[in-house]
DNA sequence: TTAGAAGTTTAAGCATGCTTAAACTTTTTG
DNA sequence: CAAAAAGTTTAAGCATGCTTAAACTTCTAA
């Protein structure tokens, strides 16, 4: 017999609760400032109503800071509770395309909801069979246990390379299942060596060759592809 | 571009639903009648104020006949999707126990609540990877995709058999995961091979030998407990 | 056969999380 | 700098699914 309490800290909290955490963790990451109503509505594809109502519950919570008609700011459990989501979301993305055979552009929507009712145990058995990976299939880190967020050290996106550059991407990120389905017929996926051949004046459009083929990436698409330069 | 008819037969149901239609499913198979309110109230951990008002919209949905006072019968629909629940249920334990090096007494908790949450689309994968198999890791069959269910023919429960018979273990159910475990120590398992070493005039415990280990259980206990007699 | 026990349903209320519409605050712009 | 536009919050309401308490039906046993 054993007695366990149940603080704040321990409590599971909803899908909802959790899926807000990991949206405005993200949100942090790109505006690194205060996250605005609007911005947690459109990516969660709720109404700024819903935002405002749920934000006052999580600042109750102390999960986060809140400033009615400013903004909003994770704090330290808030942002433990969102990468720990990302973790577990990541995992799951990895262990399906790795163990199960999904393609990556089918990955994440699994696990947009498996991420929330893989108890710990079972992200354990999943890391473990994995072999504690830092990344994802489309290259995103996997924070570990205590939050650590592993980096591609020398990394740049494609839209800052250099004609000639020769490179391997390690991060294809923020693209739908088409857009991913689409990319990976070009070849445009993780771990492969592309030859940067030109750039194009006019919009910044990147031209690069994969083996035998050539493809065209515009600047937007670029900025979301990560790449190791070969030397 | 495709147009997909939602029906009523193709809208995912509710949590709530797929768990009343799984403990209905299994209430109809031992009182192989109507089912009591009652019941449903105590295998789900709910009032029956809370089951009156749920059987009352799944009637609505045709799913079930329901006579107030007297109680519930699936109708067609419920069954194959009351299947489809346990279908999805046992395939994952099996998938977890398998290939995740999950314990049978653990798998259970973990599949109760993925049972809702694991698509179609990574049910039939797993059960790809699994070689369609026909029965879970406690014996219990898995429903194939249009339900029909795999029986053990010539099995007994361990509480028929006689003895000096030799049988081995083909079904272990309705046990809590402390009570599978201790069996589980005691080498009580599927797959194993057991000798009736005796069966006691007085209450009917049934002593049996596993290897070199010998041990007793309960009228209760055996009546739940399947075994295939080895002629 | 009938009173009381047992079982079931209805009613009222709560929690979560969403919506739309109205009210309010902040930002932008002429 | 004030009016309009943009953004945010509050208010009212809905859906789901649960609870307890009261009302109702059925069963059982004297
Ligand atoms: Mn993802
Ligand atoms: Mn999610
Ligand atoms: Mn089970
Ligand atoms: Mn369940």
């Amino acid at each position: 017999m054993s007695i366990i309490k149940i603080t704040d800290e321990t409590k599971k909290e909803s899908i909802s609760t959790e899926d807000y955490l990991k949206a405005i963790y993200k949100l942090m990451n790109v505006s690194s400032g205060s996250v605005k109503t609007q911005d947690i509505a459109n990516k969660l594809g709720v109404t700024s109503a819903a935002v405002s109502e749920m934000v006052k519950k999580l600042a109750t919570k102390e999960l986060l800071d809140y400033i009615p008609y400013k903004g909003v700011r994770l704090l330290p459990e808030g942002i433990k509770k969102g990468k720990l989501v990302i973790r577990r979301h990541r995992l799951i993305e990895l262990y399906l395309h790795e163990y199960l055979d999904i393609p990556r552009n089918m990955v994440h929507e699994e696990a947009e909801v498996l991420e929330h009712f893989a108890s710990d145990y079972l992200i354990n058995k999943m890391d473990k069979k994995l072999g504690f990976p830092q990344f994802d299939p489309h290259g995103a880190p996997i924070p570990d246990k205590n939050g650590i967020i592993p980096t591609h050290k020398t990394a740049i996106p494609l839209s800052e390379s250099k004609k000639g550059d020769v490179c391997k991407i390690v991060r294809v990120s923020n693209f739908d299942s088409e857009l991913l389905e689409h990319l990976e017929n070009e070849g445009i996926t993780i771990g492969v060596l592309i030859t940067v051949s030109g750039i194009l004046e006019f919009d910044g459009t990147v031209q690069v060759r994969i083996g035998e083929k050539t493809s065209s990436l515009s600047t937007k698409i670029c900025q979301n592809i990560w790449v190791d330069p070969i030397n």
